[in-house]
DNA sequence: TCGCAAAGTTAGCGTCTCTTACATATGTTA
DNA sequence: TAACATATGTAAGAGACGCTAACTTTGCGA
């Protein structure tokens, strides 16, 4: 019994949710072989139906990426949210936590992480996209003004959480380009991003040098 | 007279600079295009030769593709130098100039900045490619450790500098990206420039939240 | 039960990467 | 200066891929 077979629908000319199926063969294979290496041919065979197959669901192969691109941010979406939930409001540790479940998805899904930031040029246009996009900065917002004890988001707290989303964002990308080799010397990465948002929403120190 | 003629030279079989001609189309169309809808065909017409040409050069897409990779390193790394030479040693404002240039060259040439770290995977086992980013990486190192009195880079160095490289790299993808304009308010460049680095350089604020 | 819309298939076009075989220019050497 | 080796180009084509057109099967509602 061949993988084809196993995945498609026994016996049935219709494959069940072909539309599903071809989401998460394209996320497998944008993982394995990086996102530029990905073709629709192979999605098709890992799904086991034939290369036309995917075009009634999706417009073009772009449209196919950037429905495992919107996955992909809700998963990251709901990874902060579960993680905040485990600390209490307005704390520095929820900062951290955010931080450190940025990173943890980057590192578990490096190739969707990569779709969702590498290729963003192409998401300009896409709504949906963006509007994820805002949406989940629009938390990080929320956390520093809790954080720094306002209610309100402001352009000081707008200003501090695009700080730390740069950094984490930066660190991110290092981490998966496996540049952190590079620096020499080992990396506590729990500690790291204490540092971070310690550094970030702290007062500003004395300039020296 | 077509395009092809005014880049060929005029008359002759032979191509004059074809591996350097070829180099230079690539760089334009990645920026027109972005890396990843750049094919090799466009590329032998911009220069105007057939589509085997290249393959006397470039054992394949990839190869030419990294070195685009590696003169865009290079240039970055010029780029880099020259602005350090404006400030005086160990002083803050060098500094914030790495930050200044390295972004400067993400928003001048983000296709090239796109190929250097956005496909990293692929470099891995690019000894070159490799050397370069270490050899980039070891000036900031340089600067941090001259900024802090230090003659030699330790692991405090190291670990400092790996935080304004972090920041700076996360700041310019977001540029690029244009995610910049979703934060709803005003970024004064210079200035987030000039925060990092006393924020990172600077003592440890007390934590707080 | 009939007919239609949805969701597959097969066949094929155009383009792309890369290879093979061949043609042409250039420099060196006898 | 003739001849050859080498470098560098062309032409033709194999094989993969993206996508389309036209056909077929299936499930569902009138």
């Amino acid at each position: 019994m061949s993988r084809d077979q196993e995945i498609k629908k026994r016996g049935s000319y219709h494959h069940g949710d072909l539309r599903a199926q071809l989401v998460e063969a394209t996320r497998q294979l944008v993982e394995e072989k990086g996102p530029d290496h990905f073709t629709v041919s192979e999605a098709c065979r890992v799904a086991g139906v034939s290369t036309a197959a995917p075009y009634k669901h999706f417009k073009d192969k772009e449209e196919l990426l950037n429905a495992v691109t919107l996955e992909g941010m809700l998963r990251s979406q709901k990874m902060m949210t579960d993680e905040l939930a485990k600390y209490p409001e307005g704390s520095l540790d929820r900062i951290v936590a955010l931080g450190r479940v940025y990173i943890r998805f980057a590192l578990q899904e490096p190739g969707v992480f990569r779709l969702i930031f590498g290729l963003a040029e192409d998401h300009a246009d896409q709504t949906d996209l963006v509007a994820q996009g805002h949406q989940k900065f629009g938390i990080v917002q929320h956390e520093v003004a809790s954080c720094l004890g306002q209610s309100e988001v402001g352009p000081e707290e707008a200003r501090r959480a695009f700080l730390l989303w740069s950094f984490v964002h930066g660190l991110s990308f290092l981490l998966i380009d496996g540049k952190v080799d590079k620096i020499g010397y080992p990396l506590d990465q729990e500690a790291i991003l204490k540092e971070i948002a310690v550094r970030v929403m702290g007062d500003m120190p004395d300039a020296q040098g």
